[in-house]
DNA sequence: CCGAACGTTCAATTTATATTGAACGGATTA
DNA sequence: TAATCCGTTCAATATAAATTGAACGTTCGG
């Protein structure tokens, strides 16, 4: 490690490499990073000289940052470009980002499970084997309940604390 | 839905779906449901027989889920095969799961933070832009709090709480 | 208006990842 | 010891996802 470029480039890697592991591709990582350590705000065009990636993914991976807190648009004066710096509420972003991955699911979980339920107890009593069917009530009942706890433990005080900042 | 195999078959795919947005594959989901809608521990066979996938599949698929312990192996007594059941504690096996997806940067990361702030401290005497220095500095302090705030969080109490059971 | 500068979109492509299935080795039984 | 039954491994393949880049619409300046 020779150059302060350096450190940029070694830590704009590992949140490449973060971001990939993660699900989200690496140009996500790569954008984070490198506007993290930018004192300026940067542009789209800067984005892509910088990292080299295309102009489209640039403007795609800027508008899912942007939902996640992590960058937010300046505007500059008498610039035509946006400019982008980085937001610095990490918990904030890391839920929303987390929220943002399972949040895709689980809407229509919830339905399912209801339905299920719904449908299973309707059955109790005409079916030929009631022991499944209440096997199978039990088991809803419990992911049911866990779905209740998870729920809570987002509202909780230690979770709105970190991430609130 | 007209059947009892009809809320498990919906069950399944709708785990299916989870874990493949989540980022482990189709199987992962259809194994864990299928066993967690299961009365009776299943072997390797029965799994490719029912979810339709292959022995090797089954074979990685069943070793992640009882890191995760989502799948416990349990003896038959005089049986050769293998047999699996589901683990319960639901959030237990999403705190590991996370970890797991987690856990592949994190330790790498900490290194290169401790590394870069070792060298920009030795740096800010003899550089000529001793501003960038500084502003680096600043970045990587700012990240180094957060994960210090995230350990914080994943040993506090209400998560452990839910996570335990 | 006209032309250039920008950001966006989306079909095509590339890249990453999950999944398969044939080959293997250990264990059990005859 | 040979034959079979199982689970595992891993190179090949199939599938899913990220990334590109050309085409498009809009806005601004001349």
């Amino acid at each position: 490690m020779r150059t302060a470029d350096d450190v940029r480039a070694r830590f704009i890697a590992a949140a490449g490499e973060i971001t990939q592991a993660l699900g989200f591709g690496r140009n996500i990582g790569h954008i984070y990073g490198h506007v993290y350590l930018s004192a300026r705000p940067q542009s789209l065009d800067d984005l892509c000289a910088a990292l080299g990636i295309s102009k489209g993914s640039a403007s795609m991976s800027v508008r899912q940052l942007e939902q996640w807190g992590a960058l937010k648009r300046v505007w500059i004066r008498g610039a035509r470009r946006d400019y982008f710096e980085a937001g610095l509420e990490l918990g904030r972003i890391a839920r929303k980002a987390a929220a943002d991955m399972a949040g895709r699911t689980d809407e229509s979980v919830g339905e399912l499970l209801a339905e299920s339920e719904r449908w299973l107890k309707g059955q109790r009593r005409n079916t030929r084997s009631p022991e499944d069917i209440a096997f199978l009530l039990e088991r809803i009942h419990h992911m049911q309940q866990f779905r209740t706890r998870a729920r809570w433990l987002l509202n909780s005080a230690p979770v709105r604390l970190l991430l609130k900042k």
